[in-house]
DNA sequence: AAAGCCAATTGACTCAAATCAAATTTGAGT
DNA sequence: ACTCAAATTTGATTTGAGTCAATTGGCTTT
């Protein structure tokens, strides 16, 4: 599937407007920086489906989430998948020493990244050792987070990483948007099933579980979190 | 279990004959600023089956491993183990952003660190960009091969799993200790089942298999492996 | 060399999740 | 509203890996 690169701003100023602003690899600019940190950048649009790089791939550009989601994943050759994670705005993405890709990274549904190519960025982090250690942070973080998936991937069964994933997910929307128990699920049972190392029936043999239970109810687009002390025991953090 | 806390050496020269000096987070760093550096870090040895820091545990110290292999891992309240990875010597361990250690570390047999405090070590960071970043690409390494891990837990069979890891530590040793087909596996039975998501029972049955296959041999210590390309061709790379 | 101990192996059986197979719901396009 | 395709749910059955239970093998200690 081919991207819509769509240019919506010139290089004009948004950062200081941007919504990840405060979130992102950027919150580490001075204003004086950050005029500067813009023209590097430019929005670019995906609509859901498509994939903005893929493993392999050789790396060009280095990616900020601004909107949307993303679900991030490793194929094997027979076509087995595994989603290694799913981003949202303020995750930064493209970092590798290889100078390739390590993973493919699709749209769910529509998304709106600030991408940067790499030379250019490459030079801007080169004299701004705050912004380096910024994306350290990021990258720190995000190995935190692939240990503890380790742990559900290894060491959990099927009804802990359904409710550890719900939960996990809910945490991050919160983070996002503020608290709500209504937590949407943009992405296909096939992608969950994909992220927890799970068939689809299973999964959704889990969700009808749960609903049954009353932890949660499975509406439209995601679910209610009707019990989150329950999910919280089933999911034995 | 106790650390033996022995200085080896006292704040004398020796980074520059360290068995790590080029692998490590210190190779980034000129014969002057290594000067400088060894005045932050003390050799401390540990035995086998001494913890090293535990999950949780605040941290105080970052750690160079220089000699010998350590178990990393993670402790689900009831007890199940996952081990997110074994370090080897040039690996840098205690990197976080919580201030507390996201997992545990033990010695399997003999290790020797050098141990740094972390704040003296992050003030010399400061004003050394050069060292932040190869801190930097040994987290991004990290992340890639915490990305394929998260593959062989979530979508690989147990034959799989076992092939790709006798593959993948064999490749390790190689790039530390030259080529060989005897692999020399320290860790026990059960850290390699709770490394790949495994129970003892089926890692010690497909040793058997392997061997019955002629793919590898089960010597003392450790296996030699003598159908590299069956291997391969098991792990499904 | 016998006893004790722990790690590893092997065997018998079980079970959680996968597979195979429909049925049903949802959604997009006409 | 109607059609078709895709996604999801549900049911029946299988199976790969787990569990439980000995047994074996290597060391260490006495």
């Amino acid at each position: 599937m081919k991207p819509s690169v769509v240019m919506i701003e010139p290089n004009g100023h948004f950062c200081r407007d941007c919504a990840v602003r405060g979130a992102a690899v950027c919150s580490s600019l001075n204003a004086a920086e950050l005029t500067e940190f813009e023209h590097l950048g430019r929005r670019v649009h995906f609509d859901g489906g498509e994939t903005v790089f893929s493993e392999e791939d050789i790396t060009t550009s280095f990616y900020n989430v601004l909107e949307g989601v993303m679900r991030l994943y490793k194929l094997l050759p027979d076509g087995r998948r595994q989603i290694v994670g799913f981003a949202l705005p303020g995750d930064f993405l493209g970092m590798n020493i290889s100078g390739r890709h390590n993973f493919s990274a699709d749209a769910i549904g529509v998304v709106t990244v600030c991408q940067f190519a790499k030379a250019p960025f490459g030079r801007f982090i080169e004299d701004r050792p705050q912004l380096l250690k910024r994306i350290n942070e990021l990258a720190i973080r995000e190995l935190s987070q692939a240990r503890d998936h380790m742990v559900l991937l290894g060491r959990r069964s099927a009804d802990e990483k359904v409710a550890t994933f719900l939960l996990g997910w809910r945490e991050r929307l919160v983070a996002l948007k503020g608290l709500s128990d209504t937590v949407p699920l943009p992405m296909s049972r096939q992608d969950i099933a994909d992220y927890l190392g799970l068939t689809i029936e299973t999964v959704s043999r889990t969700f009808t579980k749960l609903e049954r239970h009353g932890v949660i109810e499975i509406i439209h687009g995601g679910i209610s979190l009707l019990d989150p002390a329950r999910a919280e025991a089933l999911a034995a953090a």
